[in-house]
DNA sequence: GCCAACATGTAATGAGTTACATGATTAG
DNA sequence: CTAATCATGTAACTCATTACATGTTGGC
């Protein structure tokens, strides 16, 4: 099991939700967690066949009499086991890039206009997601079937979007003043 | 010019700042940005050399008296060009993900003691990065002879970092709140 | 009939990290 | 003398993205 890899984890993560097919764990991605994580197919499938290879999936095979066979995976006890002594660990992020701040310390290549310009750019995108964060919520609070504790956990990270994305604004506007 | 490689534009911005090898360039990440941006060595050589090919940057070999020959990067007209034109560009950021949100979205499977202790192993976190901040305000303050435009600049930054933080941990605080 | 959504997978490529290899100089 | 810092580079590898390939089903 490479330690490194993100993608395993997020997967191992979502099957601890209930048995699924690649397909459905892409989409549970794109729909839940969207505003924070990322993932693809191109990387999906791969790494679901070696979790199975390792022992920490298990897959089983439904062809139904319609529509396409699907592959949904479960997770083992192995599995289970390797989620959890990743969630205990607190190895942090390797990268930090930040491309936004990059290009505001180069600023002094851009006119006072242009580099107003890119933080109004940053702060319209913050504002758009601001308002979609209402539809995820309105997602957490009244469509998801998942328990109490699950919502909770799920509302604490869209709080974290939410105030990173305010946050952001007030950064934008007094910075604005700065470039007065 | 692979449009996705972000490593290339962090060197034309930092061989803006003057000419530099690429042991320079590190150093200089790491003593300035290095709180939202990273680079190593095994990218940075191979990268100088593509950019030199590309007309970018211009290599001039100095072997001094005493000590170790360097490659004494400088910007040219194209590779300002190409700074300019990515600074101007708005692309956003490929890649989202926050890892510690996903633990946190997946913590029904640990005990309530240990989502408290992740979270208050980013708190930790956190406050030793405000205190680091105050080391790098020093150094734009009173070490760096920059011009006042530069310096504010990395000013802005900086205080996108302090803010980050600051709201990182108003965060952990009412989300431990709600595990009571 | 056609498009969107369902469903799985591979191949090519690119970005970035880590380890390794080499050698000079300086400060303690 | 030895550790740290200066200085450059390559090789192996992993992670992730994008494009491609293939086929089904349901709705308009």
């Amino acid at each position: 099991m490479a330690k490194e890899n993100k993608t395993q984890y997020a997967i191992l993560g979502i099957l601890g939700f209930g048995p699924m097919s690649g397909y459905d764990i892409k989409k549970f991605v794109d729909m839940s967690i969207g505003f924070f994580w990322n993932e693809n197919f191109g990387h999906i499938y791969p790494i679901l066949n070696r979790l199975e290879k390792e022992g920490l999936v298990e897959k089983r095979e439904v062809t139904p009499r319609r529509g396409p066979r699907r592959n949904v995976y479960s997770l083992t006890a192995a599995g289970k086991d390797a989620l959890i002594a990743w969630l205990k660990s607190t190895e942090s992020e390797r990268a930090v890039r930040n491309e936004l701040l990059l290009r505001i310390f180069f600023g002094n290549h851009l006119s006072t206009g242009e580099l107003r310009e890119t933080l109004l750019h940053e702060r319209k995108q913050q504002e758009a997601r601001l308002e979609a964060f209402a539809e995820v919520r309105d997602n957490i609070e009244n469509k998801y079937p998942g328990s109490d504790e699950e919502k909770r956990n799920w509302l604490i990270t869209l709080e974290y979007g939410i105030m990173k994305s305010k946050m952001t604004i007030r950064w934008v506007d007094q910075s604005l003043k700065k470039l007065e």
